[in-house]
DNA sequence: GTATGCTTTCGGC
DNA sequence: TTACGGCCGAAAGCATAC
């Protein structure tokens, strides 16, 4: 099964001030370029009946909102990373594998405690509703499907609040009359080349030749989206480790292609970065930097190394030799930069000498 | 031809 | 009038080694 925390960041927010919950609640990513500048995160459900929408401009939110007693808030992802853990906790208890995914979603292989049954599957799922609910207060939706792809796409089907199982044998039902874009994988791009083959609905998908796919998406993707069409899918529910890279990205007080500009940023993201990775203990091999130019499209460079990097002062003179790159490749102007490290190793434990003792 | 590694872009939340 | 975040992982595309 998939648990999903209903529109998250903004319930957290309810819950720490119970006032604002029969009003529109917008969490916003304030940039600092202007008043408004920035992305909505996420708005609750009485937002969302105004048309409010995440990854929206906040201009477009308050525009949407005007004249309406509605309630703009900063995120806070302590808070929000608290109430994730404990609600993680929770659902760990409830599963025979469990794999977390981002902060507000996490699978749950539950087939031994449930002997293979979606009823009692359906059970275990309602009683964790209700467990998550009188220990943090927040509302969750479940998909239950015979496999994590259906599981997903089951739990997007109701919500908020939400309960959905789909039995192996109502899967192919399911499934055809959904648009394609609900399967993980088809986003904006995608969906376009999906609508000028003719592929509107995953039942469209299903009658399309899988040979003519992998023309179009390559091997790996088109028979991916073919199986899926089907319902197909035999990943496991996997406990994932420590993430796989640390990023800082952050928007420029105004576009621009001046290199020192964007150093002044970039240095203090990597000394960011430098200390989340000595608190973990970690070295990195590979450096990359990302730009979004001012049309928003993006632009990165990387470089990897044979052996791991140790000093902040690496990291920032490679950062800089990329971005110099960068520049150099491109007439647009940066509005935001950002940096990342990936490649990570365990610190090797200090040694310990005769003269510690 | 296959395996592997690196760079870049895409998509999800 | 224009206006728009900050992360993460997956996979394509390419190069190289054997």
């Amino acid at each position: 099964m998939l648990v999903d925390f209903d529109y998250f960041f903004a319930q957290c927010e309810e819950g720490r001030n119970p006032l604002i919950r029969d009003k529109p609640v917008v969490v916003c990513v304030y940039s600092g370029r202007t008043e408004d500048s920035g992305a909505v995160s996420t708005a609750n459900y009485v937002a969302r009946e105004y048309g409010v929408k995440s990854g929206m401009p906040i201009f477009l939110a308050k525009k949407k909102l005007a004249n309406v007693d509605a309630v703009f808030l900063p995120v806070d992802r302590d808070l929000y990373e608290e109430v994730s853990f404990n609600i993680m906790s929770v659902l760990k208890t409830y599963a025979d594998l469990f794999e977390q995914v981002g902060i507000d979603e996490a699978y749950l292989d539950v087939t031994e405690r449930a002997h293979g049954s979606f009823e009692e599957a359906r059970r275990l799922a309602e009683k964790m509703m209700d467990e998550v609910k009188s220990r943090e207060k927040i509302s969750i939706s479940i998909g239950v499907g015979p496999n994590k792809l259906v599981a997903k796409i089951a739990a997007d089907f109701k919500k908020p609040n939400g309960l959905t199982l789909v039995k192996p044998e109502q899967t192919q039902d399911f499934l055809a009359p959904l648009p394609v874009n609900r399967l993980l994988g088809v986003g904006k791009k995608t969906n376009e080349i999906m609508k000028s083959l003719g592929v509107k609905t995953i039942g469209d998908l299903v009658r399309f030749d899988v040979k003519k796919l992998t023309g179009v998406f390559g091997e790996k993707l088109g028979a991916y989206f073919h199986d899926a069409a089907f319902g197909l899918d035999d990943s496991p529910v996997k406990e994932r480790g420590e993430a796989e890279s640390i990023s800082r990205i952050s928007t420029l007080k105004e576009d621009t292609r001046d290199l020192t500009v964007i150093m002044n940023t970039i240095k203090a993201h990597c000394e960011d970065i430098y200390m989340s990775l000595g608190q973990k203990g970690l070295r990195f091999k590979t450096v990359s930097v990302v730009a979004v130019m001012k049309p928003l499209s993006i632009r990165s460079r990387s470089k990897t190394f044979e052996s791991s990097l140790t000093h902040l002062e690496m990291l920032e003179n490679v950062a800089e030799e990329l971005f110099r790159r960068l520049i150099d490749e491109t007439n647009l102007e940066i509005r935001r930069a950002g940096v990342k490290v990936s490649g990570f190793s365990k610190e090797p434990d200090q040694q310990k000498h005769l003269s510690d003792f």
